[in-house]
DNA sequence: CCAGATTTCAAACGGTCGTTTAGAACTATC
DNA sequence: GATAGTTCTAAACGACCGTTTGAAATCTGG
């Protein structure tokens, strides 16, 4: 009984899943190609290596996110609809899109890879991110041309590390702060107040920081 | 040739720069004890075992950092200078204070271990940090009434990913949009500029979120 | 100086790692 | 239904992993 689906994407999924679960180094090919209901030497059959797996994957997921980024900004531009919310969301909404983010433990994988000195992961993020980066930099600059350059930039770190961290809590880590409170329900944001509070945080803070 | 430092000590600060450096996993015992100019036994002897390592290393680390927060927290309420700006900078003054942070290594193993799910580094976190997030969202609670908790909640994730993804991008990987402009010098802020922006950046964002 | 405790050392342990290999099983084409 | 190309499989490779061991070296108090 074996799944449907083609073996060199059943080992993307398991590889999404563990890399999320164990980090880079602690997903071995045993545990990824078992995940996957696929021979030990799969991996190395359809990706070369266990690096490029890696690559494939990160490539699959991150490259579509940053380039819809990129369209978005884009769209905006074109039809003149410019503003500090309206780039912000620009920046948000593909990571939350399901059509380009099949599950969560990408999520995981992406915080875990912005904070990671993994020559690999550094070099797929440094060339998917980069150019976004840039791009959005320099709208956020005519946009609030009043900072100066470095605090601009300053400051779109916190706007990145918010996201980093808010998507990787809202599907992995609890904090224990959540236990305070004695009805969790209560605390589970829906994804629209998620966004639209990432918007408003990210907003006051580049405005008035 | 030895080093003066004790042998405990050295494979501390060797850990402390490995883990930083190649995670917890990536950073084997020889690694570990050859960068100390230890025996590669050394680790078992001092500490047991190589987790019997990190629970030293973070204890000896984070503890102090978290005990500084609430320490700095209590002499701000009982003075009645309680603010959302002072807050902050409670917060973010420990984790940048030098005789509690040895060297830069240490924040990005903080900020690794935030988005790990290694049992250890999330139980060690859990303990150190819960207190700590726990109180400090009360205080905020105090200080704007007006924000629903959950709501308060999730600006604070968006706080604590500013922090820690800017430490991190401080002292570790440098963004690809520093390379837009010509003078990498006029971007590296003072570390009272920084404090500033973190702090003017994040209680706008709790407030106007 | 010497006994006793502490620390360091080289060597080896079993286990897991990523990768390779040669052949079996499958699939598509004629 | 034979053939060629693709995919899968089991077994083994050397390398590195964390840990253990027992003896040497070093330090300590009398």
């Amino acid at each position: 009984m074996t799944t449907q689906t083609k073996t060199r994407d059943r080992l993307l999924d398991a590889a999404e899943t563990l890399f999320a679960q164990r980090g880079l180094e602690g997903a071995s090919m045993r545990s990824i190609t078992t995940l996957a209901n696929a021979n030990l030497a799969a991996v190395n059959y359809h990706f070369g290596s266990k690096e490029g797996l890696l690559r494939a994957l990160l490539a699959a997921r991150i490259t579509p996110i940053n380039e819809q980024r990129l369209q978005l900004l884009e769209r905006l531009e074109e039809r003149g609809k410019l503003s500090v919310e309206s780039v912000l969301e620009a920046f948000i909404n593909p990571a939350l899109d399901p059509n380009l983010r099949p599950n969560d433990s990408f999520l995981q994988i992406m915080t875990r890879i912005h904070h990671s000195t993994d020559p690999v992961a550094v070099e797929v993020l440094t060339a998917a991110f980069g150019p976004v980066a840039e791009r959005y930099f320099a709208t956020f600059h005519k946009l609030l041309p009043a900072i100066p350059a470095p605090i601009l930039l300053q400051r779109m770190q916190f706007v990145i590390g918010a996201m980093l961290h808010s998507l990787f809590s809202k599907c992995a880590i609890k904090y224990p702060i959540n236990s305070t409170f004695a009805d969790p329900e209560a605390l589970a944001l829906t994804e629209d107040v998620y966004r639209r509070e990432f918007v408003n945080f990210c907003a006051a803070g580049l405005r008035n920081g």
